[in-house]
DNA sequence: TAATAATGTGAATCCAGATTCATTTTATAA
DNA sequence: TTATAAAATGAATCTGGATTCACATTATTA
């Protein structure tokens, strides 16, 4: 008889829906989710419509997946920038830092994630997604309070404050650029460098900490 | 011959626009942009789906229209709030306090009108709305650095971060009730009560400016 | 090679709502 | 009244893109 999974077959089908969340990233790396529809991300991948549905439930599933995919991404990165027997105010200097970086340089990406409007399904996971910064960030708050390191506080509201501040500073001031890329002319706001934007954003968290910031220069 | 515009003419037109606009309101207070299709409104208007399109050319102006309205009675109140010759960062703690109750007694307002996934149109009119707030931020805090009570900082970025921070701490934790308004079982996050959770915000910000926060008790 | 069963194809279908428009109603001026 | 035109009506159309499905390809085993 016949047909049963083999290696050959198993690979060829992870290839090919691998194919398909690489063209669905690009194709959200440079428009947005919004102007990404099945047929480009088929076109994209080199396959046909119908194929995509061999491989996802839905057009919301695997936008999910990427989402998850890319956030999954930054969340690790900046997980890792936080680990550390230094003190709690050096670590979270360099978690934002990170993450900051990061966001300037995929603004795409970043505006993607954090900012576009998207359907219910994604936006279910960009919750989860910010909660998982805040997550981080506030653990290593209570940190800082249990060492005393920094003063007393909410942990979750400083967490979300955080997190909210990056993103408002860092893709907010971005021409949201849904509908067709528009000429991307607007550049940081007033002439900022990227480093002169990310010490104002770091010494306004940190001072929100603790009351004051010594920014370490460590650039990258 | 027949019909010139005459007064009685005029004023139910008037009329009826305005109930449509209070309609659409009224809608997307209780279920958000994305419930609120023209038929409903049109239902809670008591008029025909054809008649919108008599007194609003599409769907995303009337909306627009919806948006910006309600906006500008909140950027309003923020506004006055900051008017004052008292010194800067009681006015910034007022305005803070201002906007935050607002958010908070009315949230489902607040969401469509901060967090939402909109239309492109509408998310224009929320770029503008947010950069409405920034300036008023950013105004205020050039007058403290001028006037030496507030250390150097640059107004914009500071700004951007105040309503990033406002803007996720207070609709961000909400469980944001988009499709089906879900049983809103889950209420600010670990029983902070309203004040507490203003308190908070204000100390993030206030010591995010200056480095030191002393919370008036000034609350309502 | 033949039989079997995934997988790939892409044109045709579906769908939810916005939008239209022929018809009816309401108001105005003579 | 009557002729005229704006406004209201809501069933019928339109639309853009997701989703389907009958058919063609490609592997696999015997």
């Amino acid at each position: 008889m016949a047909y049963r999974d083999t290696e050959k077959t198993r690979s060829k089908r992870e290839e090919i829906r691998t194919r398909i969340l690489q063209a669905t990233h690009e194709l959200v790396v440079s428009g947005g989710f919004r102007n990404t529809t099945i047929q480009a991300v088929s076109e994209q991948a080199g396959i046909a419509t119908g194929t995509v549905y061999k491989h996802f439930p839905s057009k919301a599933e695997l936008f999910s997946e990427v989402f998850r995919r890319a956030t999954q991404k930054e969340v690790d990165k900046v997980a890792q920038a936080i680990v550390g027997q230094e003190n709690v105010l050096l670590r979270l200097q360099r978690a934002i830092r990170c993450f900051a970086h990061r966001a300037i340089q995929s603004r795409g990406l970043a505006w993607a994630l954090i900012a576009e409007p998207v359907d219910p399904v994604v936006d279910a996971d960009r919750l989860e997604f910010r909660q998982a910064y805040a997550a981080l960030f506030s653990d290593l708050i209570r940190e800082g309070i249990a060492k005393q390191e920094i003063p007393l506080q909410s942990a979750s509201v400083t967490s979300a404050a955080i997190v909210g501040s990056l993103a408002e500073a860092l893709v907010g001031p971005l021409a949201p650029p849904p509908p067709t890329l528009q000429t991307n002319d607007r550049t940081l706001p007033s002439q900022q460098t990227e480093d002169a934007l990310i010490d104002n954003i770091i010494r306004f968290c940190l001072q929100a900490v603790t009351g004051c910031a010594f920014i370490e220069d460590q650039h990258k």
